[in-house]
DNA sequence: TCTGGGGTCCTAGGACCC
DNA sequence: TCTGGGGTCCTAGGACCC
């Protein structure tokens, strides 16, 4: 916690509506509700004329259609929305050089870097009702609400309390009796689960959750949220804002309006997912090892799977393949409502610079080895899940899969090029191979 | 027609290495 | 016959945020 209220958070009010009505004046002081239109929609944006009638984030669009039929109910468009938020940032990013995005219409902006004059309450006050008439004005109308104080947490809460178009600065050394009284899941990382924990222990308010030691804290909730919430609840918070965070996945997801069966359409569907999450990871100048595949059943209950790759990847075939077989290890004969496909252990990989020459560019054959490769290694420590596969153990108890796919044989094997425990794929016939002993590797 | 999509971080257990 | 400890990597699941 600083000595002056120096950091401070912006909060675009109900943006994708905002952005909507901005730009369609029929919707302009009417319910307007921005999300998936679909029967398994939810709600991303409720305008506050929806809000008025019990409509909210998350809450599924069908249960929105009857608390507000008449509402303008609008699949979004994401274009116009990054735009608006691009001005907005660019708008912070001159004030101060340490800006820290949190999504597209929410930031941290530390003040103690851009340079004023004044940090007194009142000079950061007039500072941030100028700010939020800047905001005004590079988005062509839409407004913010605006908190500052001492920490992130304080700055963050305090944008809350007075939305919409508010602005809230907590004076230096007020934050505890701000905090006191509130309800604990004002707290930013206090959400459902842990609220229902503290309730069973009798913690409602910040305050009760002051009362409760480290140690009992840390026994309920872990050792990282524990200590955690055990400093926030004292508002005492040093976490600094970070201007660039890098990114450490991408995924692609998708729901269906109806529950899927058909193991060729999953597989399609895991195609498609694969070439476009490859797409994003190439415009991104990056590649990844490590490919998860999500799964949300018919029960909902969802499951992930995932494989590590000897070396990243960008590659829609890699993925794909790694997909399909990744859900074959997942009972999806209920149905699936569910799909996804992620790419994570990303490294930066900039395709230019390291394959300047065409020969280099890495053969798609060898991709696939890597991928067979990686399920071996994979499938070594689950014995269930190479279908088909043949394991034999060695007197370690180490086992050594033989697995068959598609005319392939991957397995972890010696060659005379190769040399002993190279994980590798081969055709299933091919002589030079004979398999590897552990032992050999000693 | 209950329950999106894109992320981050944490935990826990097993494998493996030294 | 009994049996370490720390560190890292990998996988699965869960909580949380906007």
């Amino acid at each position: 916690m600083r000595a002056e209220a120096t950091i401070l958070h912006v909060d675009l009010d109900a943006f994708f509506a905002a952005v909507e009505q901005r730009d369609k004046p029929s919707l302009r002081g009417k319910p307007v509700v921005v999300g998936g239109v679909g029967g398994r929609g939810v709600v991303a944006t409720a305008s506050y004329e929806a809000r008025a009638f019990g409509v909210h984030s998350a809450m599924p669009t069908a249960e929105a259609r009857r608390r507000c039929p008449n509402a303008a109910f609008l699949t979004g468009r994401f274009h116009a929305y990054r735009e608006a938020s691009t001005a907005v940032m660019k708008l912070l990013r001159s004030i101060s050089p340490l800006v820290e995005p949190l999504s597209l219409d929410e930031a941290f902006v530390d003040l103690a870097a851009a340079g004023l004059p004044d940090l007194s309450v009142t000079a950061v006050s007039s500072f941030g009702a100028e700010l939020k008439e800047r905001v005004h004005e590079v988005t062509g109308g839409l407004t913010g609400s605006v908190g500052i104080g001492t920490s992130k947490l304080i700055a963050k809460i305090a944008s809350d309390l007075d939305k919409p178009n508010g602005l809230v600065v907590v004076a230096p050394g007020t934050e505890q009796e701000l905090l006191r009284p509130m309800q604990v899941t004002v707290i930013p990382g206090i959400g459902p689960a842990t609220a229902e924990r503290l309730r069973r222990i009798g913690v409602h308010t910040v305050e009760e959750l002051e009362a409760i030691s480290e140690a009992e804290l840390v026994r309920v909730l872990g050792q990282s949220h524990g200590k955690g919430l055990f400093r926030l609840a004292r508002a005492d918070d040093d976490r600094v804002v970070v201007p660039e965070r890098e990114t450490k996945s991408v995924s692609v997801e998708s729901t269906y309006e109806t529950d899927h069966v058909d193991k060729r359409l999953l597989d399609a569907l895991l195609d498609r997912q694969a070439a476009q999450v490859t797409e994003r990871l190439r415009n991104a100048r990056m590649s990844g090892r490590t490919v998860t595949i999500k799964v949300r059943l018919h029960d909902f209950s969802t499951h992930n799977r995932s494989a590590t790759l000897p070396a990243p990847t960008d590659e829609a075939r890699t993925v794909a393949r790694l997909a399909r077989r990744l859900i074959g290890d997942i009972d999806t004969s209920g149905g699936v409502r569910l799909l996804g496909v992620g790419v994570s252990g990303l490294a930066d990989w900039i395709q230019d610079d390291l394959f300047t020459d065409e020969e280099e560019v890495p053969d798609p054959d060898e991709q696939d080895a890597a991928a067979d490769a990686a399920l071996v290694a994979n499938a070594s420590r689950r014995r269930d899940w190479w279908p088909g596969a043949d394991v034999e153990h060695d007197a370690h108890g180490r086992g050594w899969v033989w697995g068959s796919g598609r005319g392939v044989v991957t397995v972890r094997f010696e060659t005379a090029e190769t040399g002993p425990g190279r994980v590798l794929s081969f055709s299933s016939d091919d002589p030079a191979l004979r398999p590897f002993s552990p032992r050999d590797e000693e």
